[in-house]
RNA sequence: GGUUUGGUAGUUCAGUUGGUUAGAAUGCCGCCCUGUCACGGCGGAGGUCGCGGGUUCGAGUCCCGUCCAGACCGCCA
């Protein structure tokens, strides 16, 4: 037996035991005549004790000993003479009377310990040594936590996971896919799944009325801090359900991982906003609620007085940031350089301070009298010491300034903690999107979502105003997961098709084996999918969702570790009846 | 594809207006130290200043190109 005990668990009531323990050294601390050594693994550290006087050749021994050797000891559990508080184990040590050298190790390029010297880069290419230390760590434990406490609760809720396959064909809609060449199947392809979205659909018509899966999911597009190639969903469907069905399961789901993961308890229902809401109010369909600080839309309020950048813009709107009339001529300009970098892109930045005597002072008082500022004032309820911040222009691009600016000012004033959560679910999206590009609708949500039974009338004649029976849950600014009541009829499927520009050739081509399936009985149905990644992040309170994923990619979708992806030799490619044109 | 920030010792960084032998901390090595836990003290080794070109009497520093990394925009049904 290599251990009795992990080096987490020994405490004061085990003192007098001898035990076997074994991990990695994390730290060698040579005093002359004794020495200490910390023993770590994914448990705790346990110190043990070394002395010249009791068996010097041991301590020589242990004095050899460097960072990240592996080593197992067998020893006696004392009481310390001065405690470490700091550390569970912090009560007792080890006087160790054997030592055995498990494996050597040589000198890891970083430090392994909480506050490591290391960079990100030198992390990920060693991302093994990273993840030995406890803020990494942790992170993984809380994924698996969360992940387990899903599995109980949709279980419970008498859901199926069933597996659906990787290797399925590509559809061109939404994300570009990953591709994987046939060998057998000369110039044919597989494609990843984007999603199981059409399988659990099938599994639907197959009647597996309550179906989960927690799945990896992949997509070939540029990558963020909250977006990586291969991301994990937990993919649900639902049959027999309605839109308000589904939003009571899964935000009884969310409520559970707050008790059992983060011990809050959330009284009443999350809050539901309209998608037209959102952008309105905070120009986001993914907005922060965690502070107000809405917009106020000012177009009527401003216009009218010679001042030819509001009069001439689509849009006004602003925002009151409470007690920031204060701010200096210099914090200001940093706002206006806020906005006016090229990622965010507004011309320029309007201010009415509110000063302490309640007068306004603003950078446009040459078009504005104090009457007309104080009106505008008043329809932010701005008060005495109050900032306003209004930004003009093109109607789409003005809002989603604005929306940086607001949560700019959010971070600014300690607004967005992240230990508080302000989850609501978005509703009612627009069914389509129209794509200047190609000038052709897009599904907004995809090609298998319902229309609102009230806008199918809308349809031929203004289907850009249709709305969609689909729901976002959002969690502090972030899109934890969405979903869709989906089309079960294939009259209807097909006029979605006719509408997004496919050909019923087309629709057959890519779509057939769904089409089909629903003509044998499919059921009303709908679900959604969460990324557990983001939500993991989340509860943890992590910048990047590469934080919570053991062997993530980098900004360029490498793995530097593995140093993939590589070239792959000429046989190789060969087999594969595929010619490279670099 | 674009915007932007960075690349200097194993690691994290500093490096002034372009000017002598490129520094600090940490890690590593050696010696000393019997209650440390960010141990301490003394000493030492360690550099293609990402790469290529240019300007200059002289480049870590300025210019051009390129590669790599981070954040963001486009993209992500």
């Amino acid at each position: 037996m290599y251990r009795t005990h992990t080096n987490g668990e020994l405490r004061l009531s085990d003192a007098g035991k001898t035990v076997t323990l074994c991990g990695w050294v994390q730290k060698n601390r040579r005093m002359g005549g004794m020495t200490f050594i910390d023993l770590r693994d994914r448990y705790g550290i346990t110190q043990l004790v070394f002395n010249q006087e009791i068996n010097a050749a041991l301590c020589e021994q242990a004095n050899a000993l460097g960072r990240e050797f592996v080593i197992q000891v067998k020893g006696e559990v004392t009481e310390r003479s001065s405690k470490n508080n700091n550390i569970l184990t912090g009560e007792i040590e080890i006087i160790v009377s054997e030592l055995t050298i498990l494996n050597s190790s040589e000198t890891p390029p970083f430090t392994i310990e909480d506050n490591t010297d290391g960079g990100d880069d030198i992390r990920m290419k060693y991302r093994y040594l990273d993840l030995r230390r406890v803020a990494v760590r942790k992170n993984l434990e809380l994924r698996h936590k969360m992940a387990f406490e899903v599995r109980r609760f949709l279980d419970e809720m008498g859901f199926l996971e069933v597996e659906t396959p990787v290797l399925i064909g590509s559809t061109p809609e939404g994300a570009r896919d990953f591709v994987v060449p046939s060998r057998m199947n000369a110039g044919e392809f597989y494609a990843l799944p984007q999603s199981p979205q059409t399988l659990k659909q099938l599994l639907m018509v197959s009647g597996f009325d309550r179906y989960f899966q927690i799945v990896k999911c992949f997509r070939d597009e540029d990558l963020r801090a909250d977006r990586q190639p291969e991301f994990t969903q937990i993919d649900c469907e639902m049959s027999f359900v309605e839109q308000e069905d589904i939003l009571n399961i899964f935000e009884g789901m969310a409520k559970h991982l707050f008790k059992y993961i983060k011990n809050i308890d959330f009284i009443g229902d999350f809050p539901r906003m309209t998608w037209a809401d959102a952008m309105k109010y905070y120009g986001s369909d993914k907005p922060d609620t965690r502070f107000e600080m809405k917009f106020v839309e000012l177009k009527e309020a401003v216009s009218g007085r010679n001042f030819v950048v509001f009069d001439s813009a689509e849009y006004v709107g602003g925002i009151c940031a409470e007690g920031c009339a204060a701010y200096t001529r210099k914090q200001i300009d940093e706002l206006t350089e806020f906005v006016k970098r090229p990622q965010i892109g507004a011309k320029g930045l309007v201010y009415i301070k509110i000063e302490a005597d309640g007068t306004p002072k603003s950078s446009v008082d040459k078009f504005y009298s104090a009457e007309d500022l104080q009106k505008i004032a008043a329809l932010f309820n701005a008060k005495a010491g109050d900032l306003i911040l209004i930004l003009a222009g093109e109607k789409a691009k003005t809002q989603k300034a604005l929306c940086e600016l607001r949560l700019e000012m959010g971070s600014k004033l300690g607004l967005r903690k992240k230990d508080e959560f302000s989850p609501l679910w978005v509703v009612d999206f627009p069914l389509f999107e129209f794509d200047e590009e190609t000038q052709r609708l897009y599904a907004m949500h995809h090609p298998f979502t319902s229309p609102k039974p009230e806008d199918i009338h809308l349809l031929d004649t203004a289907p850009a105003t249709v709305r969609a029976n689909a729901y976002d849950m959002v969690i502090n600014g972030v899109e934890l997961g969405g979903g869709s009541i989906r089309i079960h009829d294939s009259g209807l499927q097909n006029k979605m098709f006719e509408l997004m520009g496919f050909t019923s050739e087309k629709a057959q081509a890519q779509f057939g084996f769904l089409m089909n399936a629903f003509k044998y009985g499919a059921p009303p149905h709908g679900g959604l999918a969460f990324g557990l990644d983001r939500l993991v992040s989340l509860f943890a309170g992590l910048d990047s969702i590469r934080d919570c994923i053991a062997f993530p990619k980098n900004n360029s979708g490498r793995d530097v570790m593995l140093d993939a992806p590589s070239p792959i030799d000429e046989e190789q490619l060969k087999e594969l009846n595929i010619a490279l044109t670099l």
